[in-house]
DNA sequence: GACTAAAATGTTATATTATTACATATACTG
DNA sequence: CAGTATATGTAATAATATAACATTTTAGTC
């Protein structure tokens, strides 16, 4: 076996078949939805994809979507700023996207009263182009 | 009797049970917070609650905190902008803002891919000035 | 006032999302 | 290999939210 490197430290099993499932959904998935398709590998209880779900969030590969209790996978390993979710009304498709200078605007909007922001929630509904079209 | 104002519409028994009952709390809160508050006044079932937060939250009177699945009343019956949120990690506390401009940017970053924004969902945490001082 | 349509309300049951608590197993470190 | 931390399994339950349907109230019109 190789070592993993640096990284993209090695992931136990539940991490790999959880971010997989999520990656084969494409789209954003709910935690009950990703535990009916796990159960043919074994996992039986919701705390079993919630904990991993937690865990792999904790590394930055999966994020939550607050507004649509769901979980979706992260566009991209590397990433390190806020990411910001365009979600359609119409179709539910969820877009990633990273905009380091709007966050940095973000979070410093409400430091004139002493607030030291950590992180954000930046979610934005709309109709995407696809349905923009189609409509 | 008084004739309500054009800027406030009359509302009805339950919506100004569950305005005054979240102002009252002088911070976000749950819905079925609100419920065992409002028992007193006769509220028995968490779906009057949550019917009337969001009538109120389509008036633009009430606001829901996505990430904390909490409402709280709007700073200020006028505005019309995407309220911002800030979320102290310590004590709770939930401050609105409104920034337009900063919306503006916001709901203009997906539109290169043909997204047309309709709402976003900004909430910041962090630790609040108060929590900083006494930290 | 009586009629009508729309909105609001009441109530029960149930669906959906998430966590507590505790037992067991596996992996890392000295 | 002993000790510790992390990950996992499992059952029960908590917390949040909605569906379905009956009834009442309100507002507008004749």
């Amino acid at each position: 076996m190789s070592q993993p490197d640096s990284t993209t430290p090695s992931l136990t099993k539940n991490q790999l078949l959880v971010l997989e499932a999520l990656k084969d959904a494409g789209q954003a998935a709910g935690a009950y939805q990703l535990l009916e398709v796990l159960r043919d590998k074994g996992f039986k209880a919701p705390l079993q994809v919630y904990r991993t779900l937690n865990q792999l969030a904790d590394r930055g590969l999966v994020h939550r979507i607050e507004s649509l209790n769901a979980w979706m996978a992260c566009c991209d390993d590397h990433h390190h700023g806020t990411p910001i979710f365009a979600i359609c009304n119409d179709c539910g498709n969820v877009t990633e996207y990273l905009d380091h200078s709007l966050t940095e605007t973000i979070t410093a909007l409400p430091t004139d009263t002493g607030f030291q922001p950590d992180r954000s929630i930046i979610e934005i509904y709309g109709q995407c182009g696809a349905c923009v079209a189609s409509a």
